[in-house]
Formats: C-alpha cells, sequence, structure tokens
DNA sequence: ACCAATCGGAACGATTTGGTCCGATTTGAT
DNA sequence: ATCAAATCGGACCAAATCGTTCCGATTGGT
C-alpha cells in the first residue's frame, strides 16, 4: 500500500519542472539539483514521463525539458500512472489472472475501491503541490 | 501502486472467515479449500490477522480460528494495514525519512492524500464483501 | 501420560525495484 | 560543411522486498 520511490520522486520532479513554466527550457540535471535527487535517476524518471506525454523533450546543444501541458491539468493520477503503469490495487482489475479460483466474492467490489482511490489521487492537480509553503 | 497479493488473499480469507461466524471455529485448512489458497500461505496470514487483533486463534486439538469482532467493524482497510503494515504512501507519511532535502513542497499534501485514500478502504466493511453474488 | 491437531516463527528462492553507466542523436558554433 | 558539446534514451547490475515452503512449539482430547 505504499507506491514506489520513483514515483514519489516523479511527483517531486514533474513540481520542481512546473516552477520552470517560465524558462521553458530546463535540464535533467538543473531539476536533480533542485530536488536533491541524484542525476541518472531524475534521467531515467524524465525519460518515462516524456514517453507517458507529461514532458516534452527537446534533444540537442541547448535543449532541455518542459511541460507538455498546463500544469493544471496534471494530475498526481498522471504521474503515478506514468511511472507505475495502469493504477489496480489487485490483478483482478486488470483481469490478468486471479489465483482464486471459483466464487471470488471480493471481485465484483475491487473497482469501486480502485475508482476511489484513482478519483483521490486525480483531485490534485500539479499547480496545487508547487505551491511554495501553503497547505491545502 | 498495487497492494501486495499477501494482502488480496487476506481480504479473501476474511470474507470466507466471515461466512463462517455461525460455526464459530473454522481452521486455516478449510479457509484454504474454500478459497483456493495454499495452505501455508493462510497459515501465515491467520498469524498475522491474529497478531492484529482481526482474528481469535484457539489452539489445541479442536482448535480454530473465528472473527475478534463481529464482520461489521471490520473494514478492508484494517485487513490491509493488518498485511502490509501501517498506511503509508510515502515515507514522509511516516517521517521515516525523505531522501529531497530541503523545500520539498510536495511534503505538506502527501497526508490529504493519504487520508482520502484510507477513507476509501475503511468504508468498505467485511459484510459487504461477504455478500455472495451482489454487486454494490 | 500419550497422541494428534493446530498455530507460530524461521529459512529459502524468486521477482520486482532502485541505481549506475554508456551509447545514439541532435543542435549550435566555427 | 565539419566539428564539438550537450542532451535524451536504453541496457546492465546490485539490493531489497515479496511470496512460498518447511519445521518446531503449544495445546486439548483420550
Amino acid at each position: 500500500m505504499r507506491l514506489s520511490n520513483l514515483a514519489d520522486y516523479a511527483v517531486v520532479t514533474m513540481s520542481a519542472a512546473a516552477r520552470h513554466c517560465g524558462g521553458a527550457r530546463t535540464s535533467a540535471a538543473e531539476l536533480a539539483a533542485e530536488t536533491g535527487l541524484p542525476v541518472p535517476t531524475v534521467q531515467k524518471l524524465v525519460s518515462k514521463l516524456s514517453a507517458a506525454g507529461l514532458l516534452r523533450s527537446t534533444r540537442g546543444a541547448g535543449g532541455g525539458l518542459q511541460l507538455a501541458r498546463p500544469a493544471a491539468a496534471i494530475t498526481v493520477a498522471d504521474i503515478v500512472e506514468a511511472v507505475e503503469g495502469p493504477i489496480a490495487l489487485t490483478a483482478c482489475v486488470e483481469g490478468t489472472d486471479c489465483s482464486v479460483e471459483h466464487d471470488c466474492t471480493v471481485k465484483p467490489h475491487w473497482p469501486v475501491v480502485n475508482e476511489a482511490l484513482r478519483g483521490a489521487l486525480a483531485a490534485i492537480p500539479l499547480t496545487q503541490l508547487a505551491r511554495t509553503r501553503e497547505i491545502a
């Protein structure tokens, strides 16, 4: 019931990137310096975040990163799904395979819990996390 | 963002145990047979569930298990916490240690998300899961 | 007092996660 | 047009956790 460290770092990284909205181009090294995370870790994160369509990466000498969408349109759920894959509490939700064979009475209830959780994460936009000191 | 298989199995096991409310004494082997889970796995689960105070175990020849509380007073959050420990999305919530050193702007917001998640799981009592076929 | 059945804890193996490194690609200047 | 610098992207390796299995300690019945 704990999300991975990578997902946690991804949220922090995106939050730092959101503050660079003015200077559109930011580098992974710069984000690492601001967040205090290891540089290679941030590189791996921006790779996944770019593949998920949350960051727009520009290669080359003067390249860098920028948010693909406005910060208000990016939620914690988006970031978590980009790093950890789809939000699915159990294997039942994705229909992968259920070890419990026959009459699994709990199976119909998991999607309800799953959506409740996803809704809680989707309710937090990136703009709220980027605020420096204010608590929600 | 996926809870462990053990936690999933624990919910199924508790759901099966709730159906034995009449015949107070149930064995771990019987629960395993009903759920289709491996017997040693169920044994490990009942150990943790008993230590958490959700199940009451009686040792000896004619011993067995029974719910320590009414099924209506046991929620999914209780079961998950019994198996996986406290519900804490990030290390920040527990105050263990935060790799992000100085100005972590996201830190104040995690408890809010954490409580929202816990509330979603605490809203599902065991009685709801024990129903045979009805969907919530 | 003996036996049988049960829970409780400890050890092993497998899988996923986290961290590090190097190569491919693109832009800017000369 | 060529060179050089800086960037992202993917691949490799170590570590921790999770899942499973097995064996011992305890208890009640006979």
